[in-house]
DNA sequence: GCACGCAATTCACCGGCGATGAAATATTTG
DNA sequence: CAAATATTTCATCGCCGGTGAATTGCGTGC
């Protein structure tokens, strides 16, 4: 149909490939999303997204970072009188279940299921969490790393295993039950050892 | 070459299918591997896998029922007195370090990649946990699923997220991290509600 | 002991996938 | 205006998961 060529008019084709792509791993998860398939969204050939991106894996690390920045939840929380477990809860949720999703927990799984599949991927979602999430907050990265654990491992059998009665409870009871284990990390930082009571 | 039409001599093909699969899943994780490349191995048509499992999920779920029983893992916890936080762990890390897999890790990788991009994976693995592992532990449900959201997390931070320095903690130390905050758990079942102190 | 039904196996396909490499066309630069 | 470069499509390759039909062996009833 279309000649091969170059078009004319500059209108960012590389763009519009990323919002296709946004859409596909949304709606779809991360392998039954295809390249082929956010070409075909974006109107354009599939040659075009390995030309802009090089693979499926560093399209999608490229979507990742275009995330709306996490830090400014950290800086709220600040703002709001310090850090507590139930408020990191509540605002780690709120990333996963706020906005257009058909699915409850449907971006949590998508990014799971890259992170899980390709190295790439988790290490992008590793680098962003330390670059852009952590860096404001002075815990030492032994709690850090539990805290992450305490999350994910919240979102991961809430979302993904959907094991009752966490995966229909209310976001503010999460927010108390794991929130007090948080809590624990946090102040352990100011006395010793985390939790050790043996 | 080898012509169609039954084989002479009754070998058990569909138990080496099932054998080909699990090196394949070991190997190669969940969406890497094919069952074109588990035919291969086997020997076989890759229609022959699709006749004796339906297709490539179930087979999965197939392989998932045919770990060793973990409940010979409580048991023996009780024989030796009790069931602690830190032996919890032990035993769940023991899981997917033990035995001759070239990745460390790997096994829960894969389990991982297979729940994350298919609902009857996670299906199976929650039916697992519950009808397998919880079955005899008399904990109330919130706390089994506080404790599975503990130690997937934890997994998921050390082999796929590789979130330092649980990644490369000696299983030891992550056996008295993690395992404090779940005595917390166990604990508040004899007292209360889960470690609110607020 | 043989014919018939069923189990096991392969073959030939279908549409889709990720990726590569070359060709064609537009824009930018000098 | 010409050469370099950026953008785009096309034609392929080899692989994938899955289906449906053909082929061959096995077990059972009579």
């Amino acid at each position: 149909m279309t000649p091969a060529g170059r078009r004319p008019g500059g209108r960012d084709t590389r763009a519009e490939i990323l919002d296709a792509a946004r859409q596909a791993f949304a709606e779809e998860g991360y392998e039954r999303s295809s390249v082929r398939g956010i070409a075909r969204r974006a109107g354009v050939d599939p040659s075009l997204v390995h030309h802009y991106f090089g693979d499926k894996a560093l399209l999608f690390v490229e979507l990742v970072h275009l995330t709306r920045d996490p830090r400014i939840n950290v800086d709220e929380m600040h703002a709001a009188g310090g850090v507590t477990g139930a408020q990191i809860v509540r605002n780690f949720l709120s990333s996963w279940e706020s906005g257009t999703d058909d699915v409850r927990g449907g971006r949590f799984a998508t990014i799971v299921e890259a992170v899980a599949s390709s190295p790439q991927a988790a290490d992008a979602l590793r680098e962003f969490l330390e670059e852009r999430v952590w860096s404001r907050v002075p815990e030492p990265p032994r709690n850090r790393a539990l805290i992450t654990a305490q999350l994910f491992g919240l979102a991961w059998t809430r979302y993904i295993l959907r094991v009752e009665p966490l995966a229909s409870a209310d976001p503010e009871e999460l927010a108390l039950w794991v929130g007090a284990t948080i809590d624990t990390l946090l102040e352990s930082r100011r006395t010793e050892e985390p939790g050790e009571h043996a």
